[in-house]
DNA sequence: AAATATACTTACTTAGTAGTAAGTAAACAA
DNA sequence: TTGTTTACTTACTACTAAGTAAGTATATTT
C-alpha cells in the first residue's frame, strides 16, 4: 500500500516544470492545483507543501524563466549581434512549435489581478528582457550588423511586442501567423 | 419593497458593457457574475437570464466589438489609408489611456480554455481586422501614401500583433511603453 | 538506537463558481 | 379583464477552488 516518495523531491521540480507549461497553456488563474496534482499522481496538499500559496509557484516559474533567459543569453555573449537576435527568435519558434505562448503574453493580461509580489517579478522580467534587447540593437546597430530606425529603445520594444503577440495570433490564426512576422521581422533589421 | 425593473431592458446593454470592460482588465476567466451582478446592483441569475452560459455572454462581447470595428472602418472609407491608419492607432491609444488590453489579447491566451463557439469568434474577429489592415495597407502603398518592405499580409500581421502587445506591454511598463511602440510604428511607415 | 527533519497523505474547511427551478410584479395584448 | 410575455428575484444545487491541520513513512543526523 506504500506509495513510493521521491529523494530529494524531484516532485518539486516536476511542479514547476507543469506549472511552467500551464501557464502558458492556460493562463495563471485559469489552472488549478487539479491540473498538477492529477497527471503527477499526488495530492494538492503535497503541492502546498512545496510552495505555501499559488502565488509562491507563480513567482518560481518566473523566477527559473529568467535564470534561464540570463544563462541563455550570456551564452550567446560573443556571437554577432544579428546572430543573437537570430537565437532570441529560435526560442520563440520553439514556443510557436509547441503550442506555448512566452510567460509575459500568459501573465500582462491577468497582471491586474496578480498578487504584488507576482506583479512585481513579471515587471523584473519585462525590464530584464528589454534592457538585454536594447543593448544587443544599440551594439549591433554600432558594428552596422543591425539597422534601424529610431531608439534602441524604442525598437527593442517594438520586436519583444511583436515576438509576444505573435505566439498570441498563432495560436488564433494558425502556425504561419508566427513564421511570416519572424521572418519580415528578421529581414526588417538585415537591410538599411 | 418593489425595486424598480427596466423598460425594455437597459440591464442586458450594461451587462454586456461591463463584461467588456471585465475581459479586458482580469480576463474572461478570470471574472465572474458577481463581479457584473454586484455593480449593478442585480442578482446572478437575472445575467442568466439574458445570457443562459458564460460562453454566450463572450460571444456577444465579440459580436459586439465586431460591429463597432466595422462601422468604424466604415466611417473612414474615404479617407487617405495613412489616415485610417492613424486612426486605428488611435483606437488603441484610447484603450491604453482608459488601461484597458483589446479583446484579442485578453482572449487568446486564454483561447484553448474557451469554448468551440467562443473560439470561433475570436478567429472571425483576428481575420477580419488583418483582412482589414492587409487591404488598406495595399492600397496605402499602391498610393505611395505608406512605404514598408514585403507582402501586406506579413506586414499586417506585424503591425496588429505591435499594436496589441504594445497594449499589454504598457499595463507591466507603465505607458510610455505605448506611445514609444505606436510612434515608431508609424514613422516607419511613413518614410521609405 | 533515538530524535529529528523531509516529503508527503488523509481528511477537512471555507469560500467561492456557474447554473437552475420556481415564483412574482409589471407591461402588454386579446 | 384576463391571459401572456418580459424581466427579473428568491432560494437553491452541484461543483470546484485554494488552503490547512494533523498524521505517517522514510531518510538523515546525533
Amino acid at each position: 500500500m506504500c506509495r513510493k516518495r521521491q529523494i530529494m523531491s524531484e516532485t518539486k521540480d516536476k511542479i514547476v516544470a507543469l506549472a511552467d507549461r500551464l501557464v502558458r497553456t492556460k493562463g495563471f488563474n485559469a489552472f488549478s492545483y487539479k491540473d498538477i496534482s492529477a497527471p503527477l499522481e499526488i495530492k494538492n496538499a503535497a503541492i502546498h507543501y512545496h510552495f505555501p500559496a499559488k502565488a509562491d509557484l507563480g513567482v518560481e516559474v518566473v523566477d527559473q524563466e529568467m535564470a534561464k533567459f540570463h544563462t541563455q543569453t550570456s551564452r550567446w555573449k560573443n556571437l554577432p549581434e544579428n546572430e543573437q537576435l537570430e537565437k532570441l527568435t529560435e526560442v520563440f519558434r520553439r514556443h510557436s512549435k509547441e503550442g506555448n505562448i512566452c510567460l509575459m503574453g500568459s501573465l500582462a493580461p491577468d497582471f491586474e489581478t496578480l498578487e504584488p509580489a507576482m506583479q512585481a517579478k513579471v515587471q523584473e522580467m519585462a525590464g530584464s528582457i528589454v534592457n538585454w534587447l536594447t543593448q544587443c540593437l544599440e551594439q549591433g546597430r554600432k558594428k552596422k550588423l543591425i539597422h534601424f530606425k529610431g531608439t534602441a529603445h524604442a525598437r527593442a520594444l517594438i520586436i519583444i511586442s511583436n515576438l509576444q503577440a505573435s505566439l498570441l495570433l498563432s495560436r488564433v490564426m494558425g502556425p504561419s501567423a508566427f513564421r511570416l512576422i519572424a521572418e519580415q521581422l528578421m529581414d526588417d533589421l538585415r537591410h538599411k
